[in-house]
DNA sequence: CCCATATAGTCCGAGTCGTGAACTAATGTG
DNA sequence: CACATTAGTTCACGACTCGGACTATATGGG
């Protein structure tokens, strides 16, 4: 439990400086390395010696030089396509997906499986969540793309690898992270589906805040829960015990009837997708969008409900967090043209405040992307550590 | 507003392993050159250099050799109690206070004076807070106490040193930071008074957390208006703009009346200093607090209705966040034997969990103390800049 | 065509700082 | 009193980055 930092030492400052070149090459693109010295603070010196380093690690290439104004052109150095790769995974309650990122971010494999997994046998589940991570991994090798590990997305909370909780298929205590493992032989680590769709919001959605990637902003996604997924500093944050974020769970309703979770009127019970339905009269997300686009008076009032629930909730996630955004992602993205007035409406009664109110343009494929741009984001955060396994590899 | 970490270098290594081995001395206390290698992961040799330099910077010292089992027996190296001390000042509503600190964080100087200041003029209110602030500086000059700078904990957003915005003191875009420069010669930065309670807490409140000390609760303050604190991995969580934590505009009441702050139902409208009065038919917080002593009915009532909102909006803290703990300071650590148990039920009753809330042991005087930690402890955690700025001092 | 200018990138000596092993210091044990 | 044991220092070595000199390659003006 103690927290002590690491020493510093000659390999953690490499290490760290790496980090630093690859990671100003993945913000600004195709550079110089004149370029990344000026921008880094390093010398140029430095800079080339880490760039050679980061190149015959298969993470950086040389492009055509390109024409400057005067003087010797200059070599552009940008992120190797085929360099490494990460495997996204996902199960949720009504589909299983999989998707291989290369380090660029390019989604490289995507495949989607529609079936609805509450009821089945856990076994079977997992059967073919592997043999859909084999058929991606199979397409990885056929593309000469060099996997550096999965992530799975799950409804639920992840510990240790072990799916602990997820309240929505039922399942308990399932080491899904080993079976995961043993199936298609990478390393594997498990995460929640929220706070990952927030992840692939932020890398993958092209939203924007003064200029630069949003870094700190809640991610709503309104999928048969509702889940948060927070982002601080460009990172999830967890909390104590890795389940913070649970915007269902937030109350909305003092007076409010009581939840799953044992509290009472809380905004998954307020406004989830199975009271959005009932109140509508219909049974799909796919009949009410159309029963919206035609003005259908029950279906509007039910998604205008749900935006005043969902307004109460963000009223407090502004004040207690203050993010530079919101984003509504799952379903929510796709009722957005109904939803987002009322929510916006509600939030500024609630907290006299008007926040920036986004809608996701990945919509349920933010989770698996955020999975596989986890694995990569791994390999530019720490460059020298996927060194050392590689040379540990080409020595055994 | 790029985000772009600092390149390693040599100067940046040294400067992380000083702060790692005195860092490791205020976690441990008094520790031996030996331990403190094994404990950091640094050679003997090393840690024998940069003992040398925090010894020479006068911020470590060396006890009287302790005996140990068997062989050379070590001498102990403990914060040197006279290296450098932190001012610590606070604006509030009806008191001004100063603290100063030394590098153990036990408090060489406390003052506090009470007096009302809404209404006041602001340049006598400044006036006042710098005769204050000489005062303590005196003192530890007499004490021999160098000052490392000052910190002020305003009732209010603080935004590079201006005082931006204060709901319950009226005061608006006050450059108290530079006058308190002016007026004692010092760095002086302003911080949020509930931040910074927050912060002292946990440096100096006792609370511990699976043996070690609390760093990841949510300090709630109920003065005159209710404020938050939210510490994050030992750091306060400010948000985008800084405003992160406001408890008491947290919606507990969807339904509730308008609020100053322009939203409706906030903690603060429903269950701040002015309601619990008004429905205990008391003025003031003393009184209160007498009348529950004798049961008297209508004050009782009166906490327990602040409980059940102060309830509702720990519950959403709870789930966005899920803290280890939550503490309860200022009048509610006054109030918290008969406040605990309704906010416990009502966090039950809307979120099913049951937290650990725990009671501040320095009730009004978290602030000060944390701001004058904050001083020290920036200290702490870069000795290399307070090496440097010794050299320059010595230099000039 | 040739030379000045400008920019990119490499090379290599110098300086800084942690490592690791040998060494000195100080204590207790048999 | 020798020996084991632990603390702390010394010093040669190596892994870095730095910084300036040097090479490479372009543009533009006479």
């Amino acid at each position: 439990m103690t927290v002590r930092s690491e020493p510093a030492q000659h390999a953690g400052m490499r290490a760290s400086n790496l980090a630093l070149v690859l990671g100003e090459v993945v913000r600004t693109g195709p550079v110089s390395r004149a370029r990344l010295a000026a921008r880094t603070g390093l010398t140029k010196s430095s800079v080339s010696g880490l760039v050679a380093d980061l190149i015959t690690a298969g993470l950086l290439q040389e492009s055509a030089p390109a024409a400057t104004e005067r003087g010797r052109p200059a070599t552009a150095l940008s992120l190797a396509p085929g360099g490494v790769a990460g495997l996204g995974l996902e199960v949720n309650i009504d589909y299983l997906a999989a998707v291989v990122t290369d380090l660029t971010g390019a989604p490289r494999y995507h495949h989607v499986v529609r079936r609805d997994n509450r009821g089945r046998e856990v076994a079977d589940v997992v059967a073919d969540l592997i043999e859909l991570a084999r058929a991606a991994a199979g397409s990885a090798d056929a593309q000469a793309l060099p996997l550096a590990g999965a992530c799975v997305a799950v409804p639920g909370l992840a510990v240790d690898g072990t799916l602990a909780r997820t309240p929505n298929l039922g399942w308990d205590r399932v080491d899904l992270a080993d079976a995961v493992r043993e199936g298609v032989g990478l390393d594997v680590e498990l995460e929640n589906e929220a706070n990952l769709a927030a992840l692939g919001e932020m890398w993958f959605g092209g939203h924007q805040h003064d200029g630069a990637p949003l870094r700190d902003f809640v991610h709503v996604s309104g999928e048969i829960g509702i889940g948060g997924g927070i982002v601080i500093g460009g990172e999830v944050f967890r909390g104590a015990n890795g389940s913070a974020g649970e915007l269902g769970h937030v109350v909305v309703d003092p007076a409010g009837p009581l939840c799953a979770c044992g509290g009472h009127g809380c905004l998954e019970r307020m406004a989830g997708q199975q009271e959005i339905l009932a109140r509508a009269e219909v049974s799909t997300v796919e009949e009410l969008t159309r029963a919206c686009e035609a003005g259908d008076r029950a279906a509007l009032d039910a998604v205008t409900e749900a935006g005043r629930h969902l307004g109460v909730a963000l009223s407090s996630v502004l004040t207690l967090l203050d993010p530079s955004a919101i984003v509504l992602g799952g379903a929510f993205a796709t009722l957005a043209p109904w939803l987002t007035a009322p929510t916006a409406a509600s939030i500024g009664h609630h907290s006299g405040t008007a926040p920036r109110l986004l809608v996701s343009g990945l919509g349920s494929d933010a989770a698996v992307r955020g999975a596989a741009g986890t694995v990569v984001r791994r390999v530019i955060a720490d460059p020298a550590a996927h060194l050392a396994r590689q040379v540990a590899r080409a020595g055994s």
